[in-house]
DNA sequence: CGCGCGATTGTA
DNA sequence: ACAATCGCGCGT
């Protein structure tokens, strides 16, 4: 395919920290909407008591497949989450989505509510974003060193001191805009 | 086959 | 703080 903006295989085919960290600033575009990522998780396998693919289950499967896949689930019975499969194949790990920058500063703090918008539901689940029309990502804004900080994940009950959270910094100031 | 809980969010 | 809401995973 030629002119071909996205992230391709060898991207998603790494340390799914390194995956986590790269993906802030990119542009993920789902039909007519598209907007900048703005934070993310990482989630790894065997070695991560939080992750779903801690152990190898139906659901968490497609995250021991090859890389650039999505992972959707159903969280809470009423939101989905939209994940980034990383890591080559036998090797479990996944890039939680979870907030995103769209074009008016329109900000989409949270995986839940950022499926709600993009409408993405189970039926985005299992798709290769790296050869995808309805789903892709691109290359977005740079970020360098000090434009993101890596703090621990967010409402997990395992595993909480891992670092595996990427903000890019303008989003704590906007959330810190909502403090007080 | 039954049961508890979760990578969340909005409301009180 | 807490309820909403349901599929998955694990134990029986």
């Amino acid at each position: 395919m030629m002119g071909w903006l996205g992230m391709h295989y060898e991207f998603y085919n790494r340390s799914v920290v390194e995956v986590a960290r790269d993906l802030l600033g990119q542009k993920l575009v789902v039909g007519e909407l598209e907007g900048i990522i703005t934070e993310t998780e990482a989630y790894g396998g065997s070695d991560d008591e939080a992750s779903h693919a801690y152990r190898m289950t139906k659901r968490s499967a497609i995250m021991f497949g090859p890389p650039g896949y999505t992972y959707v689930y159903l969280i809470y019975g009423m939101y989905h989450c939209l994940n980034v499969v990383a890591e080559d194949v036998g090797q479990a790990g996944a890039v939680l989505i979870r907030g995103l920058m769209l074009p008016g500063k329109i900000h989409l703090n949270g995986p839940g509510k950022l499926c709600r918008y993009l409408g993405i539901t189970q039926g985005y689940n299992g798709i290769d974003v790296t050869c995808n029309e309805s789903l892709s990502i691109t290359h977005g804004v740079p970020v360098l060193d000090a434009d993101y900080i890596a703090t621990p994940r967010i409402g997990i009950s395992k595993a909480v001191h891992n670092p595996w959270r990427f903000v890019l910094k303008s989003e704590m100031n906007f959330e810190q805009k909502f403090i007080s």
